[in-house]
DNA sequence: GCGCGGGTGAA
DNA sequence: TTCACCC
DNA sequence: GCGC
């Protein structure tokens, strides 16, 4: 059943009447060029405060904001509706939480089936989750569980969204439900849709109890119907989590003591002795440290019976229970078909060698700051196939201790230390995982969760950096920057190829117009939340009613351009004109093109340039330099829009649009194509301060912020003009003392006081 | 339970 | 001071 | 959300 209720947004236009009304007499779009800004740009005329609500003529009312606002809802069910949710349990932080307090909730959840929303309650509501629940709580009803207590196989069957089991006949190994847990599982199991069968023969699935090894279920397999699965009873506890059909033929659903591997597909590189893996991952489990106290979510790594009672997925690490390495029992019946079963294969190998050549590192607390070059060695493994074994070459090659576990000397801590090219591996097994993790940081960041953003980031980076697929919740849980909840994320991503988080984020009926405000320069999250409480849809209703500032009014006439990246050869172009230009005022000034520019990046969000000159000793010594240029590429029509400039002694900058000159391409003369506009930025440098200059200018942001941390524990600070030490910080890390200059020239030396190794520019990707 | 980079301009 | 921005 |  779909809850299609929904209520205009006009029909809530009370909610916004103590807010402030938009202005009716907001700057119209042709007025822009009429007035000049500080550096002799025309800026548009300052907003002029909004007149009382008189003359409102919201765009509440305008028929194209009704249109606009697709979610619209019947009113019918929605006061049952929002009765049965709790806001708070709806509405994260940041986006409508300010707009719709109390009763508004609809907007946030009508959109979403009804039955998807007990789950989302437990599962993706509220965000920091205090505290996983099993699957019992997932996929009972509140009062549910007293019935259970008298009978535990009186599960009601799930809405239709839920038969993940449609169609499937499972055949339980042992084939009892004696035991009161298994007895729950196979209800529920029957709940999705399961059909159980007495008859292996008939079985599409061979659900088999973890405290058997694949021995023991030998003598039914026999009579198997071909093409039938099997898997152990974490799968179809995962399926029902994460309501979708998954692939049987991952790892973890493999049982244990399965010899080597016996596919008809009979991969190569599943050669790996069996005896000496089971072994590998008993001892590897003891390797991640155990070191987080508040580990609510640790379970004893044996089975215990109480445990089997939980979903896999939240059963904390599995890793103590000895994962078969490999094997591969093709499953035809399988809807959703495994997508790469050689792949998991193979990467399972891969895996334990990973582990392997670990441990050594981890025993002997390796400290020479050369380790990471003759990092571990598979020698003593068996050598698997060719292929896996340059694969595992290949793997060690690329080998960075960031892979190795979380235990790292202090300074391999920061991501400055672990820095590396852009695509350090183009065909990056992870890509698809952080390709959703950066969605998931994208919408944090949209909601203004910005702690939550960086851990993101830096998970993502740890990912690129790893040569092999991270598949299980303890493999990501051992990457630095991963803890327990990012490693959940990872495995739920890479089990159901989605994650359910992400897509109740995108749901999120403000997402859109947040994102469209956001992108917006000068507008951040406060600003566009405020635009949408105040009932602004689209770039247009901003334009009519909304109080602008002079920099917002130049981001929304050029959204779509500022949108766009530059490719590098145009801000090569761009940075030539600009080095002709100044070439032609003062021949001995220096133009250099900062940003991802300098990081070898294809595509750069905006040109940075770095403008300094021979002798000089403060950015003040350049304000001359910097006024003529600016006035010699605003008469050229070069620069285009002035949005921030500034000029002290001590430092200046320039920020504004430029725009290629359109005239130069003859070819299309008629079809003369518009140059889209684009950010650009100037820096003031004076020789003294390049070094820290350029490493600012440089960046990546998580680089410097990194670079700027280690500092500051080093009881340094670091910033664009140099690199100070002595600095005092008192309580709440105040700075005392602004400490004394210790190196601002050298971009090398700061680096090395710093103890980072350096790193040329093109490899800062963090 | 707390910190998480350091700075700038605009308003 | 707060917000948005730079890397 | 991670790490201390």
């Amino acid at each position: 059943m779909t809850m299609d209720v929904t209520i205009s947004l006009a029909d809530k236009r009370h909610l916004f009447e103590n807010l402030e009304p938009p202005p009716d007499d907001a700057l119209s779009p042709e007025e822009i060029s009429l007035r000049r800004d500080c550096n002799g740009f025309f800026k548009p005329r300052p907003k002029r405060p909004s007149p009382p609500t008189s003359a409102r003529a919201p765009p509440h009312t305008t028929p194209r904001r009704v249109s606009s606002a697709p979610q619209t809802l019947k009113q019918g069910d929605s006061s049952k509706v929002i009765q049965n949710t709790p806001a708070s349990v709806y509405v994260r932080k940041g986006v409508l939480h300010n707009l719709l307090q109390g009763t508004e909730s609809d907007d946030t959840t009508t959109a979403i089936p009804a039955s998807t929303r007990r789950l989302q309650r437990s599962e993706t509501a509220p965000l920091p989750l205090p505290k996983r629940m099993t699957s019992e709580n997932e996929t009972e009803t509140p009062t549910a569980t007293k019935r259970r207590r008298r009978k535990a196989s009186d599960v009601p069957p799930r809405p239709a969204t839920e038969q993940v089991f449609q169609g499937l006949v499972f055949y339980y190994v042992p084939n009892n439900d004696i035991a009161p847990a298994r007895r729950m599982r196979m209800a529920k199991a029957k709940a999705c849709g399961a059909t159980r069968t007495e008859f292996a023969s008939g079985a599409t699935h061979f659900i088999v109890d973890k405290a058997l090894t694949f021995q023991d279920v030998e003598a039914d397999l026999a009579t198997a119907a071909r093409g039938a699965a099997v898997v152990n009873e974490d799968w179809p506890l995962d399926c029902m989590q994460f309501k979708s059909v998954l692939d049987v033929g991952q790892k973890k659903y493999l049982l244990r003591g399965q010899p080597d591997a016996q596919p008809p597909t009979a991969e190569p590189a599943a050669a790996a002795p069996p005896p000496r893996s089971e072994e590998l991952s008993r001892s590897l489990q003891l390797k991640p440290p155990q070191r987080n106290p508040k580990k609510w979510d640790y379970v004893p790594p044996r089975g215990t019976p109480g445990r089997s009672e939980e979903s896999s997925l939240e059963a904390g690490p599995r890793g103590g229970e000895s994962q078969p390495v490999v094997l591969d029992l093709s499953a035809m019946a399988e809807p959703t078909p495994s997508r790469d079963a050689k792949g998991d294969e193979l990467s399972s190998v891969i895996d334990l060698m990973q582990e392997y050549r670990e441990l050594p590192l981890d025993a002997e607390e390796h400290d020479d700051e050369d380790a990471r070059s003759n990092a571990g060695t598979v020698e003593d493994l068996p050598s698997a196939d060719e292929e896996a074994g340059s694969e595992v070459e290949r793997s060690r090659q690329t080998h960075r201790p960031a892979s190795r576990g979380k235990k790292m000397r202090f300074e391999e801590r920061f991501a400055c230390n672990q820095a590396t090219a852009q695509d350090a591996r183009p065909d990056n097994p992870n890509a698809r995982t952080m390709e959703v993790l950066q969605q998931m940081a994208g919408y944090y960041d949209r909601i203004n969760d910005n702690w939550r953003t960086v851990a993101y980031r830096k998970a993502i980076s740890t990912l690129k950096r790893q040569d092999v697929r991270i598949t299980t919740e303890q493999e990501a849980l051992r990457l630095p920057g991963v803890g327990p909840r990012l490693a959940q994320t990872i495995e739920e991503v890479v089990t159901t190829d989605r994650l359910r988080r992400l897509e109740y984020a995108e749901d999120e009926p403000m997402g859109k117009v947040l994102r469209l405000f956001m992108g917006i320069y000068g507008v951040g999250n406060k600003q566009a939340q405020q635009w949408i409480a105040q009932g602004f849809r689209t770039l247009d209703d901003l334009k009519r009613d909304a109080r602008l500032s002079a920099n917002q009014l130049v981001g929304i006439e050029r959204y779509d351009d500022l949108q766009q990246r530059i490719p590098r050869h145009e801000v090569e172009a761009l940075g030539s004109i600009v080095k002709k230009t100044a070439a032609g005022i003062d021949g001995a000034v220096e133009i250099i093109i900062g940003g991802s520019y300098r990081r070898g990046s294809q595509t750069s969000g905006d040109i940075d340039i770095v403008v300094t000159k021979p002798g000089t000793e403060l950015s003040g010594d350049l304000v001359p330099f910097l006024d003529t240029l600016t006035r010699t590429l605003e008469a050229s029509g070069f620069l285009v829009a002035c949005l921030a400039s500034s000029r002290s002694a001590e430092g200046s900058k320039w920020h504004g649009c430029c725009v290629l000159p359109s005239s130069s391409s003859p070819s299309s003369s008629s079809t003369e194509q518009r140059h889209l506009w684009r950010r650009i930025d100037f820096l003031l440098v004076p020789e003294t301060e390049l070094g820290a200059a350029l490493l600012y200018f440089t960046g990546n942001d998580i680089f410097n912020r990194s670079m700027r941390l280690l500092a500051s524990r080093k009881g340094m600070r670091l910033n664009q003009r140099g690199l100070y030490r002595n600095v005092l910080r008192g309580a709440a890390r105040a700075r005392v003392t602004e400490g004394e200059l210790v190196e601002g020239r050298d971009e090398r030396r700061i680096f090395a006081l710093l103890g980072v190794q350096w790193r040329e520019p093109h490899e800062r990707w963090c």
